[in-house]
DNA sequence: CTAACATTCAAACGATCGTTTGACCCCGGA
DNA sequence: TCCGGGGTCAAACGATCGTTTGAATGTTAG
């Protein structure tokens, strides 16, 4: 009777509250106070369940980064398996599984925003975390592509692939915000966006 | 290299250093205290000249998106006066002004990456300052694109030039960290990535 | 029941935030 | 010469920041 939601725990109210601050302040704009208050938890709270905000920043990225960076390597192997595979299915590998999750969960859509601002900020211990331990995905990913375009330099190949994460980024981040035709369900309106993002960033890499 | 001469205005040198820390820092991360200690000016200067905090950011970009539009703009007239033209010289017309800027001026390099952050900042007050004072020069590109895809339906074309948009930021605000090869100049090499650029959301735009 | 531990709570810590104040300096026009 | 206003300055304002404390409460095992 204490909470209106009292299936969720505290450390996890403080999660899917942080998840959905920082996506609309920004990690320097959201304060522990709005946080805790919009959990409605005690506001010592967080550093007794996380040790410090910047942890908490952590958390955040970790929880749903471990789901979908499984998901992405999944969908990579699989593709990989096939005999013949195209540009596009790498390409749908990395892109569907953030769709999926920006979808199924309530949390999801917020997080593809937070890391949008990730990649926007240039923040060092941020940058390092995220390369420490998940810089292998897109290592992966970036030699699944080197193999599919044998005539493109590293050099001019990495160049395109970060505008392709760039775009792609701040186009998922900027998902929960473009109208959609009424008559289409959420789930339609989402595969066809997963196409057009892979149709885009297909042409644009074999330019 | 000159930062702190006495050539510059106190004026100027705020808006200066401020540019450099938001890019670095964003504009909730970086204080007037450390603005105003970079530039080697007294605190209160900033409220003295600028008013607030938040005048300050606006100016910050009405510096440079003045001069920047004005230059696109034109670019954009050039090219419609010409009998015939295509969707790559639209968006060179585009892209390469915020090229030239980032290359010519000191600080220009650190404005595309403010850019880059207000676009992943949905801070409203921003977006609202934004659209009120620029707006209008993305609605003559869009108009633009529009008459060159006659095939492509319009909620199609906003979505693309949404992908589009945030690509360019996206990419241009990394100009400075990508390594070039040592035997290219400056010029030739932003040239190059002018071009890589806009081949590349040519082709994702007509996909 | 009691002891031991886990969690929550109100309150306060020192640091830093944006902003304001009022004295002070410099300098061109009476 | 004096005056007056634009500019700079150190200092302080109240608010808010992340973090810590110690007591109160809840939970579990012996």
């Amino acid at each position: 009777m204490r909470s209106a939601t009292p299936s969720f725990s505290t450390k996890e109210r403080i999660l899917g509250v942080a998840e959905t601050l920082f996506a609309r302040h920004g990690f320097a704009g959201a304060s522990l106070r709005q946080v805790t208050a919009a959990a409605k938890v005690n506001l010592a709270a967080v550093n007794y369940h996380f040790g410090s905000k910047e942890s908490l920043i952590e958390e955040v990225f970790r929880r749903r980064l471990d789901q979908l960076n499984r998901h992405r390597l999944a969908a990579l192997a699989s593709v990989q398996a096939r005999s013949e595979h195209t540009l596009e299915d790498v390409l749908d590998a990395f892109i569907r599984p953030a769709l999926e999750q920006s979808m199924d969960s309530a949390g999801g859509a917020a997080f593809v925003r937070v890391l949008a601002r990730a990649y926007a900020e240039h923040d060092e211990r941020l940058r390092k975390f995220l390369s420490d331990n998940y810089g292998h995905v897109l290592r992966d990913f970036a030699a699944a592509f080197a193999r599919l375009l044998p005539n493109l330099d590293k050099e001019e190949l990495y160049w395109r692939l970060d505008i392709v994460a760039g775009a792609l980024t701040y186009a998922m981040a900027d998902f929960g915000m473009i109208k959609r035709k009424s008559d289409v369900s959420e789930r339609s309106h989402r595969e066809q966006a997963a196409q057009h993002l892979v149709r885009f960033a297909a042409a644009g890499l074999r330019a």
